[in-house]
Order: structure tokens, then C-alpha cells, then sequence
DNA sequence: GGGAGATAGTTAGCAGGCTAACAACGGTAT
DNA sequence: ATACCGTTGTTAGCCTGCTAACTATCTCCC
């Protein structure tokens, strides 16, 4: 029964990455704009992947693209030479400003003819199940079995 | 907002697999294994595949690693020298069940503190996003845009 | 100040989804 | 029969999640 989620999901990133495919970007690196733009920029990458409740090196290799991309840069963080803060170049945040028209569509098609109510229920449930399954994690991972 | 269906996903992902590691499973073989005994012994890699909704070619590799722990045999089809049929070896069907005493802890850690309405609710409204993320995705492909 | 342990980030390589391209076979129409 | 098209399954290789192991740095405590 939680495969559906998975199946959701899959869907889904495929749609975005339709959505977004002629900006050049992929739904991986779109969450990492779109979660930069709203933690703000000059966060550190662990922030980030903290944000996008994923691991640094997944974050690391998605960075690495963009930035090769011209989209974001990493710059030295003040106070700690281990660290990188993140900016978006000048082409990265004109392409923020297109982000939201071209998702717009997926977004409508997919919550379309739900209901506001639906939605909360949905993140509602969700975040339960996600709670839950932290839960279940972290207390089968201290002990052996 | 579907980024969260994919956090709890991959959540779910790593709760199954630590639970069948026992068997020498993981999430996706152990889904291989529970759709073929649903969907009965005998049935085409594509009759299964479509029941996962996954690609043939993900399957294909997940088969292979499941013959090789000997736990599902592929036999030649009669009247199609293309296809195979598929079958659970006999250590196949000891472990199918072991597995649900096995799974039932995450069932339970998950859904445990969510009413059936709830789970009821959850059901329809994945089931209607992911309907419209098909129409969506048929819709946008064979057009060019 | 100097050493032990925590923390930020990277690299390397695995897992399992996908598409594209292919071989082999079936089915149908001429 | 043969030619063509659809189907089944495989191979090759991309994408993006992950863990493990490493470097470099910071922090804290003696």
C-alpha cells in the first residue's frame, strides 16, 4: 500500500521534469532551486539537504550541475573554511522568476478537482505516516534487531 | 507539496528493507515477490510488470537477482517461444510465508495511529492524483508540448 | 597550545527507477 | 509464403537516491 506513494511518485517527478525539461532542469535540481530560494540564499549545503530531507552527497552531485549551469554558486563561508554558502548567479534567479509559470500546470492538473479539504487531509496523513516511520527507524537502528 | 509523498517514500523504502534483510530481501525484490504471488504463478514478465507499474527493464534485473537467490524460477512459455512464465521455486514459497509475520511490524508502526477513515481517505486521494498525473502525462506527450 | 571528537563537504560505488535500441518471435494481409 | 508491424524480453547506459570512507576544519577540554 505505500508503493502507491512510490508510484505517485514516480509520476510525478516525471511531470515536473516535462514541466521544467525546457528550462534546461531536471526535478532534482528544481527542488534544489526552489528550496534555496526559500531557506535564502547564503545557506550552507547541510542546511540545504537538511531542508530537502536528503543526504550530502545526493546534494552535493545535484550543486556540482547546477553550477555548472551558471545557475547557483558556492562561496566561501565566513567564520568556517570547512563550509560553502550558496548564492544564485544572475541567470539562476531570472530563471527562478520563469520557475513558477511553467509548474503551474502540473500543479492545477494534478490538485485540480481536489478539494482544499482533500489536500489538508493529504498533508495531514502524510506527515503522520512520515513521523511514524522516523520513529520506526530511529528505534530499529540504536538496537540490533 | 509532492515532494513530501517522496520523502515518505523512500522512508517507507528503507523500513521494508530493513525488515526483510533477514530473508536476503529488499524493498523491490520483496514487491516482486508478493505482486507475482497475487498475481499467480504462471504470469508473464510483462503481466507482472504492469502490475508494478514499473519499466520491463527494471523488472528484468530484479528477476535476474531473484533467480539467482533461487527463490523464482523463469520457465518457457508454451505457445510463445518469447515469452516466460513465471514461478516461485520451492525456497521461494517457504520464504513468501515467513514474509508477512515479517512485515507486519512496519504495517503497524506506520498505519498504527491512523484511523481507517484515514487510511480510507489517503487510498482515494493518491488513487485520483495519480490518475490525474496520467492524463496529464499522456496528454503532454503526444504533443510536442 | 595540543589532542579527541564532532562537523562540512567530497569521492567512490551500489540500488533501482527510467529510456533507447535491439533480437527474436507472433500475427496478419497480400 | 512473405513482408510488415506489434510484442516480449534483454542490454546498455542515465538519473538520483543511498552508505562508507576520506579530508579538512572547528570545538572543547586538559
Amino acid at each position: 500500500m505505500g508503493a502507491a506513494l512510490g508510484r505517485v511518485h514516480r509520476l510525478w517527478r516525471q511531470a515536473i521534469n516535462h514541466a521544467v525539461s525546457p528550462l534546461e532542469l531536471t526535478e532534482s535540481r528544481w527542488a534544489v532551486m526552489v528550496h534555496l530560494d526559500h531557506l535564502g540564499e547564503g545557506c550552507s549545503q547541510h542546511a540545504l539537504a537538511h531542508q530537502l530531507a536528503i543526504e550530502m552527497p545526493s546534494l552535493t552531485r545535484t550543486l556540482n550541475q547546477l553550477e555548472q549551469q551558471t545557475l547557483v554558486e558556492r562561496q566561501p563561508a565566513p567564520n568556517d573554511r570547512r563550509a560553502h554558502t550558496l548564492w544564485f548567479t544572475e541567470r539562476g534567479r531570472r530563471v527562478m522568476a520563469d520557475l513558477e509559470q511553467h509548474i503551474q500546470a502540473v500543479r492545477t492538473a494534478i490538485y485540480g478537482n481536489l478539494t482544499d479539504e482533500q489536500l489538508c487531509q493529504l498533508a495531514h496523513i502524510v506527515c503522520a505516516m512520515e513521523s511514524n516511520l522516523h520513529q520506526y527507524l530511529e528505534h530499529h537502528r540504536g538496537n540490533g534487531k
